[in-house]
DNA sequence: ACCCTTGCCGAAACCGGTTTCGGAAGTTCG
DNA sequence: CGAACTTCCGAAACCGGTTTCGGCAAGGGT
């Protein structure tokens, strides 16, 4: 026997517990290892009376399958694949703890677990997921955030892994996705507004590469037409998704010569960047400048007044991608597990009609400025 | 043969892409699996020549061992344990993107990753722990936001898992953990208060049973001791962990009799209640009331004032956790794996020499609450 | 020249499951 | 009553690795 610790860079598990293997199981009934594996799975080819049998005494001994080396014959390690993008400061994070709660539980439900995974470029994220994926550390994985051209899509249809996306793509094929209808919020928004009695509304659109931004631009303008109001690219803010550059991308807005009495924010956090803009000049949100919104973040709440916006359920986001995705990995048809679902509004006090018309805001922001 | 994809829930794998095995690499070379497998992990009987021959061809042949097929022998599945309480709506929320993202990069640079779970309630928590450990789907866990005692460190105590504190705990026997040193910023907050002038200073501390809470208000009290301040039992504010609360407790601190000129929070989320507070009252944050906090959350440093507080570098945390952990389940003793980081302050305007006495503030807070 | 190490690697067992194959009983049917 | 099916389970191979054991050849000591 050689000593191999000095060289060898890791050792023995810590805790080699007496763990009860199916072999127990089959020995302390007199049948095969076989027989009892097939019983616990359900095969058909097993007696009713003796699958009672075995599964009662798999029970009684506290049996618990290893899922790892279920693996190496079944090549399915019950696992789901989550590779997150955390980028410099802001993004995804209000939402980022429901949602894993939702993806964790409902994978938890089916006796699966999440493997998670972060990088901070979109190419370090392709990396880490062709990593997981020659490892195979996951059977399966979910895309947040998914961009039109999305090469993580890309990569994993090449190596024909099963996927499921949180949002939508410009090539559809082979996709299977859950996304909510950011689009028909936005258009609501808008007619919302419109209704209110504004006619010079804006839009301040997120991350242009997103998918979800060309749709929710895309449902701005649906309301502008519905309420029959002249699209006025002037109108389409600098795209933006945090406080600060919502505050300069509102700042910049009510700067027209024609500023809008109302806005559309793709993004919450943007949306609250505009009270402070909104407060530097002596606004009130709700009543010189509308304000509605989407994403529902609970900073929302708490702002004065209270943001209207569309808000998502992410935790029950997180809850559908993890079903709809064991589906697919069990075989599902990508094309039978497309789910959109509608954002929720919430009334809060950012919205009401004009106060002021847009010359009026003008003419008022112009003489503050002097002074 | 028999049918039986009809009652067998679940199927062969989808993709049975012909993976490069090490029997591939090894008759590549015309050596056996044995002498592969021990040139790629380093064992001391193979000839160094043989040993770079093999991690060649295996580089050549594109191969990577298959984690779940080594576990089975092994019974590590190279992969670190992370159980989340996600309570109904507040919480950990700010930092976790960015411990997470601390956490997965630290495991992915020695190859591991992450298995993730999540729970609302303690008890769910060591449930999910306790399935995990009994599938070991982790070979060691990290339990972010100890308590004074805690389920988790005694259940996996009991059945000898590695492990490792985010925080610290009442009993250290068996126990790693790497943790901020709060009670020292804490410290550091009352006296660089008591140095600009306050007497009054109070303390919001955070949820009563985690051990941080413990530790910051004991801070707090040293930095009153150091001050020559005597302790006023009326001077701790109701535990808060959000803004709404952090308001409520505010509020009721300044309508003590002799109310606080400064309190130090032991979060940061609640110190922004504080802001709601003053604002109502007319009072000014860092002129008649100084805020100090802990913990560095982003929306500080856009509040106004910006808020002075003492921030923890939560991403490193979870680098640190990660590669300890690893060490722990490697063999290190737990003793030797106990680390300490101080939290870094950070400079806003939320501090400042007081503008009123305690007696002044109080008067113009009671002609107010006439009005 | 002989024995004893030492270095190096092959053969085979092993880890904990799953799956194939075949055969012994019991059933059905002509 | 015998042939042909079914039903049900055991035996053994298999998955992709790791680890034990032993043996051969080269090197060293006397």
């Amino acid at each position: 026997m050689q000593n191999v610790s000095a060289t060898k860079s890791e050792f023995r598990p810590v805790a080699n517990r007496s763990r009860v293997t199916i072999a127990d199981v089959a020995n302390d009934l007199g049948v095969t290892k076989s027989t009892v594996s097939r019983a616990l799975n359900g095969y058909p080819d097993i007696a009713e009376a003796t699958r009672l049998r075995i599964s009662r005494a798999a029970e009684r001994l506290g049996y618990r399958p290893l899922a790892h080396a279920q693996a190496i014959r079944t090549g399915r390690v019950r696992s789901l694949g989550l590779v997150l993008q955390i980028d410099s400061e802001d993004s995804a994070r209000p939402f980022l703890a429901n949602f894993i709660a939702g993806v964790t539980q409902a994978a938890s439900a089916e006796n699966w677990t999440v493997t998670i995974a972060t990088a901070e470029t979109a190419t370090g994220v392709r990396e880490t997921l062709l990593r997981l994926v020659e490892e195979h550390k996951a059977d399966g994985f979910i895309l947040p955030r998914t961009m039109l051209q999305d090469e993580r899509v890309a990569a994993l249809r090449a190596r024909n892994v099963p996927f499921i996306m949180f949002g939508r793509t410009e090539d559809p094929t082979g996709c299977a996705w859950y996304d909510i209808k950011g689009e028909d919020a936005m258009r609501a928004a808008t007619t919302r507004l419109a209704s209110l009695g504004h006619t010079r509304i804006a839009h301040v659109p997120g991350g242009i590469e997103y998918t979800y931004t060309k749709l929710r631009t895309q449902g701005y303008r649906e309301g502008l037409q519905a309420a029959g109001i002249p699209f006025d690219p002037d109108l389409i803010g600098a795209p933006s998704l945090t406080q600060r550059s919502g505050d300069a991308s509102t700042s910049a807005l009510l700067a027209l010569p024609e500023p809008p009495t109302a806005i559309t924010f793709a993004v919450d956090r943007a949306a609250l960047g505009a009270y402070r803009a909104a407060q530097t000049r002596g606004l009130r949100i709700g009543e010189h400048v509308s304000v509605i919104a989407y994403d529902g973040v609970p900073e929302g709440a708490y702002a004065d007044p209270g943001l209207t916006t569309f808000a998502v359920n992410s935790r029950h986001a997180g809850e559908r991608l993890a079903s709809l995705l064991i589906k697919r990995i069990r075989g599902t048809a990508p094309e039978e597990l497309r789910e959109l679902a509608p954002a929720t509004l919430v009334e809060r006090g950012s919205d009401g009609p004009p106060r002021l018309t847009s010359a009026e805001l003008a003419s008022r922001l112009k003489s503050q400025s002097r002074i």
